[in-house]
DNA sequence: GTCTCTGCAAATTGTTTGCAAACTG
DNA sequence: CAGTTTGCAAACAATTTGCAGAGAC
């Protein structure tokens, strides 16, 4: 987490602080942080951060490859960090996101490369439904895990 | 394509003449548009449609079920009809979106709700690469498709 | 010292909404 | 005709960007 590969085009990043700490919450485990998420965790230890800085380091981050940029569901986009191979659950009442292992499922970028006419480079699954806290509890009001 | 369901609020759906093309584009085989796509071809019809007009009824034909709203990729929202079960894949080059049948991977749901403590309710699977022309022609700009 | 990075604020992009008039059934 | 829908414009939400000064190496 100190050492930053150079981009494609050769220029080194720098490990400033504001980075360190971005990366440093992308990297709790289980967390998939919206962009205001990481602004609001990383302010209590940089008060004055600007949430401009935030997107353009997940933005910079994304590019070398350290960091994934997730689609899924509407509004805001999510964070993690790259790790093993793994899909998503979402939950449809409180909006956590859950981390699935993607072993089970087979290789899906072949199946998909058989059905199609294109060359796939990557695979994304996105589940949705109701959490374990969701189920078992009654009607609630959304957070952001 | 004429008639339109209830809402789940009891009160009937008109269908206007504005909802009936956005509608028929949908229905296009293969087409994902985004909703200004839909707008643009819908303004050939109907010069003097508004952007909101468009938002608005896919907004309300995605909660009777009879579209779909893609999160898929960065950037616009997109939408289909809804049909049989499939996946998508979105070519990184010049945007555009395929399906791929959902049959060869099998119920993924329910591999989903084996490796999770979730109540799985849909399941989306999205893959990217380069479509068929791209891998085909050299260099080019994207297109939305 | 050089070149990247930051904070700030304004700009952009994508989508939603309030309202009075128009249209559907 | 009653109630939904439309066009318009303004509001909103999420993200990006220009710039001058601060910081990393």
């Amino acid at each position: 987490m100190d050492k930053l590969q150079t981009t494609e085009k050769g220029s080194p990043l720098r490990m400033t602080r504001q980075r360190r700490l971005i990366l440093q919450e992308l990297s709790k485990p289980g967390s998939h942080p919206t962009a205001d998420a990481v602004y609001q965790s990383v302010r209590r230890k940089i008060p004055n951060i600007s949430l401009g800085t935030v997107y353009r380091n997940l933005e910079i981050l994304t590019q070398t490859g350290m960091v994934k940029k997730l689609h899924i569901g509407p509004g805001q986009k999510r964070y993690e960090r790259s790790l093993k191979k793994h899909y998503h659950a979402r939950c449809t009442k409180c909006g956590c996101v859950n981390d699935i292992p993607a072993e089970p499922f087979g290789d899906l970028k072949q199946i998909a490369a058989a059905n199609s006419g294109f060359e796939i480079s990557s695979a994304e699954l996105e589940f949705e439904g109701l959490c374990k806290q969701c189920r078992d509890r009654s009607p609630e009001q959304p957070s952001t895990h």
